[in-house]
DNA sequence: GAGAAATCTTAACATATGTTATCGTCCGTT
DNA sequence: AACGGACGATAACATATGTTAAGATTTCTC
C-alpha cells in the first residue's frame, strides 16, 4: 500500500544525525516519516521520566497519526536514535491525498486496526509478562533493536530502570551459561 | 453519530443476566452492543490468568472492532457483569451501511484513532503509574465502577492480585482517616 | 433454611524492583 | 595525551507485590 500511494504524493529523502527530535511533543504533527535506515523511537515525558513507547527499523512508517488525522497536539515526542534515513511526506498532502481518494478509506481503517491490535498486543504484554520476559521476547523478536540501542533506551521501552535492566542481563546470562 | 447511525440500521434490544458471554475469545465478532444499562467487561485469558481489559458502562458502544472490520478472530473476550440491557446492532448491517456510505468513512477513521489515543493512555498510565494510582484514579474517575464491581475484577484490570488490592485499599483507608 | 460457593481481609514469607551510590570502561573533544 | 561525559555493572538497603494459607462474611443454590 505505501509504495503504490509513494508514487502519487510528493515526498523526498533526507537523512538526519542521531537524536535528532523529528516531533516535539505538544505540537501537531506534519509529516510522515518511513525509516529507511537506522532507528527512530516514540516517546513520552512523564514528569521528567522518559518512556520510549516504540522503536521503527527500516521499513516503518512513524508519525503521530492521532495528531495529524485530528490536527491535535501529539501526545509523544519522535526522535532518531541513530544516523537516520527517512522518506517524508507532508501530512497536509497525505491527508489531501486521502481525501479525494475514497476508495482507499476502508484500508485506513483497517490501518488503524491494525494499529490498535498492535497497541493491544503491547498492552497485554505489559499486564501478563515479567520485565524479564519482555525482555527475553524483545531479545528474540527484535534482536537488531537490542544490540544497536543504549540501554537506558530499551529499560524505558521494557517499563523498568536501567539497573533493573542490567540485572535481568546478568541474571540470564549467568544462567545461559549453567 | 450513534443515534444517528442507529435511525437507518436495523436493531434490536435485548437482556442479558449477569455472566452472559456476548463474544467468545477464538471468534469473530458479528455484533456490536451498546450499553443501556448495566456492565459489561472485555477479557483476555493469559494463561489461565484472567486480564480484564475494559469496563464498559451506559451508554459505550462494545465490540471487538478489528475482529468486525478485519474479520479475524477476536483475541478477547466480551460477558456481562451484571445484569445487562443493551442496543444489538448486527455486524455485517453496520458493515454494509459503512461500506455503502462513503462520507462516513473520515470519521470511522476518527473513531479508531480516538480508540488509539485511549489505548495509549491505558497503556502509559500502565507504565508511569503504580497499581495504588492506578486505583485511586479509577476510584476518582470512575466510582461507579469500584462500587458495583466485585473486586478481583478491578485488581485483574489494575494488573495486581485481589489480596494486593486489598492491602492498598486498606493502606488507603487507615490514611484517610488518621 | 442449610450447605456450598464466592468474596474479602489479613498474615507470613519469598522475591523482584526501585533508589542511591560507587567504580570501571569506552568514546569524543580539546 | 588528558579530560569529561555517557554508559553499564554491581552492591546495599527499602519497599511493594506475589504466593500461599487461613478465617470471616456474604451470596447463591437447592
Amino acid at each position: 500500500m505505501l509504495s503504490k500511494i509513494l508514487k502519487d504524493i510528493p515526498h523526498k529523502i533526507k537523512q538526519f544525525p542521531a537524536k535528532t527530535i523529528l516531533l516535539e511533543a505538544g505540537d501537531v504533527a506534519t509529516n510522515i516519516f518511513i525509516v529507511k535506515s537506522g532507528c527512530i523511537r516514540s516517546w513520552y515525558n512523564a514528569d521528567g521520566d522518559d518512556i520510549t513507547l516504540q522503536f521503527f527499523m527500516p521499513g516503518q512508517p512513524v508519525a503521530s497519526f492521532e495528531s495529524l488525522v485530528n490536527s491535535t497536539p501529539s501526545e509523544y515526542s519522535i526522535e532518531t536514535l541513530l544516523p537516520t534515513e527517512v522518506v517524508v511526506v507532508n501530512g497536509l498532502d497525505f491527508k489531501n491525498w486521502i481525501e479525494s481518494h475514497p476508495e482507499y478509506h476502508l484500508q485506513g481503517i483497517h490501518f488503524a486496526m491494525e494499529r490498535l491490535s498492535s497497541y493491544q498486543k503491547l498492552f497485554l504484554s505489559r499486564i501478563k509478562d515479567t520485565p524479564q520476559q519482555r525482555y527475553e521476547a524483545l531479545l528474540k523478536e527484535q534482536p537488531d533493536i537490542v544490540a544497536q540501542i543504549p540501554q537506558h533506551y530499551i529499560a524505558s521501552y521494557l517499563g523498568i530502570t536501567p539497573v533493573s535492566l542490567s540485572r535481568i542481563r546478568s541474571r540470564i546470562c549467568h544462567f545461559d551459561q549453567a
